[in-house]
Formats: C-alpha cells, sequence, structure tokens
RNA sequence: UGUCCCGUGGUGUAAUUGGCAACACGUCUGAUUCUGGAUCAGAAAAGUCUAGGUUCGAGCCCUAGCGGGACAACCA
C-alpha cells in the first residue's frame, strides 16, 4: 500500500525545474538545454556558488544538455589568472565537469564591440563625454526620471569616429563613454541610457593591452550566452532588475527564434557567516582568518580542508532547495549534511583530546595485547583493526569526575565502565597535584570482561575511548567554532559584522594522543574519533607531527543535559 | 513617495496548478545499543501576513493594505 503511494506521488520539483520542462514542452529553442556558471575570476569560490553550480551543471545534466564554465573577466582591475585556477579546481572537486566548454568573456571582445558598432550605426548607442559624477546626477532618481544627456543627440558618424578613437587610446580614463540609448525616463534604473563601455587601461590578464575600452557586465553577459547557444542564464535574485535590459540586448541580437532567458533564484546565506566577497576579502586581508582556506571559511577549499565531502555539500544544496525567498539557512543543516555523509564513510578511531593517565593496578607491569575493534559499525566491509592496549592509558579528561553529578555514566571513585573493545575497570582512587588537579586514576580491570570473553555481557553505564600510553602518538588538534556570534552579521544596518567575529572561533589543542594506526594518515583523511565528532588531517600535518580539523562534533545529548541543568 | 520581487510549523522547503496543508532539519517520548553517536517507533508543532472579493470549494485567482528585499557603480 505504502510502496503504491510512493510510486504514485509525483516527485515535487522547483520552479526553474518547472519553467525549463514548459519550455521544452513548447519546443522553445528546439528543445535544447544549454547552461553556463559564469564566476567573475576575482575570489575564491564559497558555498554560494556551489548552490549555483549543482543548478547550472544539475540542469543540464538532468534534461540532457550541456553546462559551459565561462569566466565572467570583464573588468582587469579586479581579475587574475590566480583565481581562475582555484575556481576550476573547486568545481572539480565539487563533481562537475564542463568538458572542453572552458569560455571567456574576454574572448567575445572583438564580437561585442561590433556589436556595438551595430547599435551606434542603428542610432542605439552614444558617446557620452561627461564624467561620471555627472551622469550620475543626471541619471535622476528611483521616483524621478532622469535628464537627456546632451551628447546625446550625436551623429552617427561622430559616435563612430570617437568609440574607434576611445579603443586607439586617444583619451583618458573616465573621460568617455559609450551609452545604449533606451529610455531615460525608464521607471527601471538600469534602462536608463546604461553606460555600455568605458576605458580602461589596466591590462587584462588574457588580452594584454588589446582593449582600451572594456565592456559593463549587462553589455557582456547576455550577448556571452547569445553567442554560446546557451538557453537558460540561471542566475541569483539581484540580477532580477537587470532582465529588461538582458533582454534589450538580446532583441537587438536576435536573428532566428533561438533566445537565451534568465531566470533569478534566491541567493544562498547561512547563520552565523557572511557570504559576500568583499566580506571574506577582509577578513583574510586583516588576518581575522589564515587565509581564503581556513577551516572557518565558507569558501569552498576552506570547506574541504575543514572536511567537508562534496557529497555532502551537493546533498545540502538539494536539502535546502532553490525559490524566490530571500532566506537565511541554518548552518546546523549544514553541519547534518557531513554528520551523515561521514557516518557511512568515516573510519572509527581512538583520539583523546584533553588526556588523563589511568594506571590499572592489577594488570600485568610489562605486559601488551591487542584488541579488535570495528572500523564502522555501519558497514561491516570496512572490517576491523588491532590496537595495543596496556597498563598505562589515556582518557579523557573529561570522562573522570571526582564528585559525579546524578546520570553521569562515565568514570568516578568506585564507578565501573567498559574500556570500548577491551575491559570493564573500576576506578579505585586518584591523584591530585599540589594545585588540586587529578593527575592519575588508578583502577582495576576484570580479565574476564574482555571483548568476546566470558563476562563481556555484564552491563555498565558507559563505554569510553582510550588510547595505550606507551603506543599512542602525540597531535595536535584544532577545534573550530561558528566565526561569528550573531546569526546574521552583515543583517544589520551600520554594524560591521567584524563587531560580532567570534574571539573563540579557533582552539588549539596540543598534546593530544591518538591511537598508533593514524601514523600514516594523509592530508584530508577523515576519522571518526570516537564520542567525540568527525575529525580530517590538515594540510600542516607531517609524519611524526600529526594534525587535525575538527569538522565537526558528534550530537552530544550529555552536553545538553549538562547545559540545561546549568 | 517609483518599478520589480517575495510573505506557508522554530528553520528550510512542498502541495499533482482551484480539492482533507506534506517533507526534511530541529524539538520531545519510547525501544535498542560495547560511541550519551547511529538506528527504529511515535509525538508535539503552521491553518498559509491582514482585510475583502470570485467560487460548491482559495495557500494557489482578483482588489486593497501590511511587512521584508532588490534597483539610482565607468563592479559583477
Amino acid at each position: 500500500m505504502k510502496e503504491s503511494e510512493d510510486i504514485l506521488k509525483t516527485e515535487s520539483q522547483h520552479f526553474i525545474e518547472q519553467t525549463i520542462e514548459k519550455d521544452i514542452s513548447e519546443g522553445k529553442n528546439g528543445g535544447r538545454i544549454h547552461t553556463r556558471f559564469p564566476p567573475e575570476p576575482n575570489g575564491y569560490l564559497h558555498i554560494g556558488h556551489a548552490k549555483a553550480i549543482c543548478l547550472d551543471f544539475g540542469m543540464a545534466q538532468k534534461y540532457g544538455g550541456m553546462c559551459n564554465l565561462r569566466f565572467d573577466d570583464t573588468n582587469p582591475t579586479k581579475e587574475d589568472v590566480e583565481y581562475v585556477d582555484a575556481i576550476k579546481e573547486d568545481i572539480n572537486w565539487l563533481g562537475f565537469t564542463w568538458e572542453e566548454r572552458e569560455y571567456y568573456a574576454s574572448d567575445y571582445f572583438g564580437r561585442l564591440f561590433d556589436f556595438a558598432v551595430v547599435l551606434i550605426k542603428r542610432g542605439l548607442a552614444y558617446v557620452d563625454d561627461q564624467r561620471a559624477e555627472t551622469i550620475s546626477e543626471q541619471k535622476g532618481t528611483t521616483t524621478q526620471p532622469g535628464v537627456l544627456s546632451p551628447y546625446r543627440g550625436r551623429s552617427i558618424e561622430e559616435n563612430l569616429t570617437l568609440f574607434y578613437r576611445m579603443n586607439e587610446g586617444e583619451f583618458a580614463e573616465g573621460s568617455r563613454v559609450l551609452r545604449a540609448k533606451i529610455d531615460m525616463a525608464s521607471p527601471n534604473m538600469h534602462m536608463r541610457d546604461p553606460i555600455i563601455y568605458r576605458i580602461l587601461y589596466t591590462p587584462h590578464h588574457r588580452t594584454g593591452t588589446t582593449w582600451k575600452v572594456y565592456p559593463m557586465y549587462d553589455f557582456a553577459h547576455g550577448q556571452s550566452d547569445y553567442f554560446e547557444g546557451i538557453t537558460h542564464s540561471l542566475c541569483t535574485l539581484e540580477f532580477e532588475v537587470h532582465r529588461p535590459l538582458y533582454d534589450w540586448f538580446v532583441d537587438q541580437l536576435m536573428d532566428s527564434d533561438y533566445r537565451p532567458r534568465q531566470i533569478e533564484f534566491n541567493r544562498l546565506n547561512l547563520t552565523y557567516t557572511v557570504m559576500s566577497k568583499r566580506k571574506l576579502l577582509e577578513l583574510v586581508k586583516d588576518g581575522v582568518v589564515r587565509g581564503w582556506d581556513d577551516p572557518r571559511m565558507p569558501t569552498l577549499c576552506g570547506l574541504r580542508r575543514r572536511g567537508y565531502t562534496p557529497e555532502s555539500i551537493r546533498r545540502f544544496v538539494e536539502l535546502i532547495g532553490y525559490t524566490k525567498v530571500e532566506a537565511i539557512n541554518d548552518v546546523s543543516l549544514l553541519e547534518y549534511a557531513i554528520r551523515e555523509d561521514m557516518n557511512k564513510r568515516a573510519p572509527r578511531v581512538f583520539g583523546v583530546l584533553n588526556p588523563l593517565k589511568v594506571i590499572i593496578t592489577n594488570y600485568p607491569e610489562e605486559a601488551t595485547e591487542e584488541v579488535e575493534l570495528v572500523n564502522n559499525p555501519e558497514d561491516e566491509t570496512h572490517g576491523t583493526r588491532m590496537v595495543p592496549f596496556g597498563r598505562e592509558l589515556y582518557i579523557e579528561q573529561e570522562d573522570f569526575m571526582e564528585n559525579p553529578p546524578h546520570k553521569f555514566f562515565r568514570l568516578a571513585p568506585g564507578q565501573e565502565v567498559r574500556l570500548k573493545g577491551a575491559y570493564i575497570v573500576r576506578c579505585e582512587s586518584f591523584k591530585k597535584n599540589e594545585n588540586g588537579e587529578i593527575t592519575e586514576i588508578y583502577c582495576t580491570y576484570d580479565p574476564e570482561t574482555r571483548s568476546g570473553g566470558a563476562q563481556a555481557d555484564r552491563k555498565v553505564k558507559g563505554t569510553l575511548h582510550w588510547v595505550s600510553a606507551v603506543h599512542c602518538l602525540d597531535a595536535e588538534v584544532r577545534l573550530y567554532d561558528r566565526l561569528f556570534i550573531d546569526e546574521d552579521p552583515s543583517g544589520h544596518k551600520d554594524i560591521d559584522p567584524r563587531e560580532y567575529l567570534n574571539p573563540g572561533s579557533l582552539t588549539v589543542l596540543t598534546g593530544c594522543k591518538v591511537e598508533p594506526s593514524l601514523g600514516n594518515a594523509s592530508a584530508l583523511d577523515k576519522f571518526q574519533f570516537q564520542r567525540l565528532g568527525y575529525f580530517c588531517v590538515d594540510y600542516d600535518s607531517r609524519p611524526g607531527r600529526l594534525v587535525f580539523n575538527r569538522t565537526v562534533s558528534l550530537k552530544d545529548t550529555w552536553a545538553k543535559v549538562n547545559k540545561e541543568e546549568k
């Protein structure tokens, strides 16, 4: 019954899928689907871009189309090749490919220039000699129409000559621009004779000094879509008001039934972080974080270093969906996505973050043995491993209390716990130093309770992780917390998000102890430190000097109970 | 005193296009467990921003409000 219901239940589609399917059914563009992902190479990609990437490439995949990678490199003053390579690496890492279709808006500078000439010849573009401030003033306001530029009536010949001369380097930057002649009274500010070409002498990272004039975004994007045969140009909501202009240029360009259309969706916002490239750049420049790939950054390289997998990011994007509602998504959903992924895949290991020495007084002095531990209880195929056990061990400081509260299931004087995979031990006594800090715990073990042994089924409340003191490896562990203490740090007018920085966003722990099997782990290897969370080997890690990043903690209901009782 | 976009449990989304408001996360129970994790079973939680209208029937269509956002870069 339930199964048939599931089958009958039509899979729900978001509004972009619905639009695309409608276009297909109406036979638009011959039923062809072609999208593009168009980053500007002026910074690193962040998880907001991942949302766009999943859509652009995802729609192409789903509807048997193609997705181009196109660098929107129309502003040489802000762009650099450094970013081109990083962007490509991140897209590939996420699991998408543009095959051989790697394009640049700068590839179209010639065609764009020719198109501008066509517009001039049709009387639809003119050279304006006024300064930026004057043009801006004449634009009017959102409630008042603009005034016409005194240069608006120039002859076609004069416009043509001036535009060519602009590109020959005869005029200073800022002295002249080319504008489309549309409507200075339009309620849409973008239609009030938008600037389409400006003079720039900064060399371009790909075209060098070939060009002295560069097209503006609005004069490059739709046209590039058109040149590439893009059918669905998906972008974020803030470009909604640009759409009439996009369409206006396409109208001038069209010479067949083919036409690209722009569809806008909501940008990704995450709680407790900032997402704009500018603000992220400030964090890097100010040294608030260690770089673009700092594990606290929402950049893809940062998330990668933190231990996030491409699968978890794609899953998160799938969970939040695409709408036109401006929402702020909870980071805890992103954390859910990585936990869900790692739970199935990450090998379980023992790591002790804040070690406390335990001595098993009735265990033979020099003896050592190996116990067998399951690598992943969620997946038998991961097998088992042998972990050394001995008389002296380390457990977590948190796992012992001299005066335990009610319902504390761990070690305390007279209380019993299981050391996972090994024996049940009872705390008999402990030692304190002159500061009153507990330095050593003395336990006895019950040899019959070894896992798999005669008394193994004896029930105790708690199970602890541990490492053997003589065998374990030292490690540094970096714990991360949210970068900001405010849910929406950039959502307050006139307040700099940096006012809300979390001073405790990074905690570096040294002298942590991990089991010996971790000795040859390499960068980005991922593990579950049992009872603690998911951890990932950092790029800084070296044999003999291991460094781990905590990706995310395990859900900790004990911590919650504790907090509530406080 | 403009134009455009958007208002559905705490959060994010869905509702077969006008037919009993569903799913996920989170929360709370209980079972189970050699991870206080995971897993399994169950529960609470919105009557769809407001007021009208059309209709047998409105989250969906219409009107008017209210609230939020985008737009006046030689940025993208």
